[in-house]
Formats: structure tokens, C-alpha cells, sequence
DNA sequence: TTTATAATTGAAAATGATTTTCAATAAGAG
DNA sequence: CTCTTATTGAAAATCATTTTCAATTATAAA
């Protein structure tokens, strides 16, 4: 999608450009389905064969902090990465494939979140909200 | 709550009732804030002083098993534990406290899941929705 | 360009959570 | 009460992740 962007982004805050990160970063930048480090390994060794599994675990760790990349809950792992979407905080994620699409829901969803949070003299901060199934080509 | 009844049930599923059993028993069945296996352990330590942090493992593996209690997932950690609540499958938690309630917003929520889902040609087997806040007593 | 320096690397060791192994114990059927 | 077998806790094993460290390499300065 916009490798190069994450690129300049890590470059700017002070960050060298290595052919391992730019391994990891294309990867991660391009992937339509969440990744563990393992899998984003698997994938960034075709463009870095000498890339370690390490490396992986410390720029996945800087793309998150730059927020680039979002960690990913599913019911089957909690520590796969995706992009990072702005103001697209929902997830509609394909379990057979892997696929994973934002969708914004921000005008239905605000009234019932306050709704709620009124009911139970809560103050919300933050909420996740994800749906799981099946994509049309999977059926 | 009801650790008689989840007794019960543990007995009628073919375990047995040993003390180290009913003191986890005794602590999830009544937890209001999600537990991790260690904050059961500790918990449950002070009716059973013998407890193992193994048979906590072992027990909760064989509660959420039987429908007893369910994983619990949370931007800190996603190993702890709530019981399980019949129909209510959305979760408002206090970031402070750890507080957990559960709601059902089925009516207000299946529309919008049937349009989300349909506008990206999925099917939709599995929703999460949780709220992250303060609860009343932590302002 | 070349050089110098400090960030980055991969391998190996360390860590921390969870699981497995195993001999001793104890629940519960008879 | 006795016997059988599930269950226990401790220790060892495993697995993902993090840290350590000497070697490498990106990049700023000469």
C-alpha cells in the first residue's frame, strides 16, 4: 500500500533503513490479513533471507509504537498485526482465509455506546468491536 | 453466585470434588472482575493453602470446557477469566477496578452486524463487543 | 569519496507463562 | 474398609518472547 510512507515515517523519527526493516515493513504494509511475527517472518525472508526472527518482534514493535501497524484479537491468538486504520475501528475478519476489512459504525454505534455506559455509570475510553465469519469467495 | 450448582456440574461430568477443585470453584463462581490463572491462584490460596498453580490451570481449562467460564480479552492481557453469562455476550469492564458487567444489546446491534456484514459479503458466525472505562466507584 | 561512530543485526542465552511428566495422595464405588 | 483410578503438587519440559553481545552496516562528518 504505502511501504514508502512507513519507510520516510521511520526514517524521520530517527530510525536507520535496513534491508531487514524494509523487509518486515513491506510485509506488513501490504498484508490484507492480520500476521504474527512468524508469519511475517515467513513472508519478509523472500525479500531478506538472512532476516531473524528477532528483528521481526523489534519492528513490529516500532511500527506499533509509530502506529502504523494495530495488534489484532481473535479468538484463536491475540498477537497478530494488521495496518493501522485511521478512525476505522471496527474489524470484520474472515476465519477461514484470514482476511480482514475495516468498517466505520461511528453515527449507529456512539448513541448506544452512551447508552450503555449511562446504564452502568461507566465512563467509556475505548471500545472494540469485531466480527467474525466467513468472506464471500471463502463460502 | 452459584459454585454449588458449577459443583454439580463438575461431579456430573464424570470429576471429582477435591478441595483444591472447590477452592478455584469457590473463587471464579464468584469473581466479579475477569481473573488471570495467578489471580485465581492467589485467591483461591487462602481455602486451600496446598493449591497448586498447575491444578489452577488444569481446573479452569476443565470450567471453560463446561461452559462454566469464558476467556476474557483485554487491551492488557487476554488470559484472564469471567463466568460465563448466558445471552449476555457483551462485556463493559472498569480499567481501574477490573470490574466486568455483561449486557445484551441484541435488538439494538443484530440490524447493524446483518448491514456491515452484507455490505462486505461476509457471514457472520461470532461477534465481540466490549467497553473499556471507569465504572462509578473508581471516578 | 572515505572514515568514524553509533544504531542495528542475528545467534545464543535468558525469561516467563503454560504444559507435561511422574510418583504420591485421596475421592468415591463396591 | 478396601481398592481402583482420578487428581494432586513439584519438578522438568516446552514455547513464545526478550535480552545480551559481538559483529555488521547505515549514515553523518570529514
Amino acid at each position: 500500500m504505502n511501504a514508502e510512507a512507513w519507510l520516510t515515517q521511520l526514517q524521520s523519527n530517527g530510525y536507520r533503513l535496513t534491508k531487514a526493516r524494509k523487509a518486515v515493513v513491506e510485509t506488513m504494509a501490504h498484508t490484507r490479513s492480520a500476521l504474527t511475527p512468524l508469519d511475517a517472518y515467513a513472508q519478509a525472508r523472500s525479500n531478506c533471507p538472512s532476516l531473524g526472527l528477532v528483528t521481526v518482534y523489534r519492528t513490529l514493535e516500532k511500527l506499533e509504537q509509530l502506529g502504523l501497524i494495530q495488534r489484532v484479537h481473535q479468538p484463536d491468538g491475540c498477537n497478530a498485526y494488521l495496518p493501522h486504520a485511521e478512525g476505522h475501528q471496527h474489524l470484520i475478519i474472515c476465519q477461514v482465509c484470514g482476511k480482514a476489512e475495516y468498517f466505520d459504525g461511528k453515527e449507529d454505534l456512539d448513541a448506544f455506546y452512551d447508552r450503555v455506559a449511562g446504564e452502568h455509570g461507566f465512563t467509556i475510553s475505548e471500545h472494540w468491536l469485531q466480527l467474525f465469519g466467513i468472506c464471500s469467495e471463502c463460502k
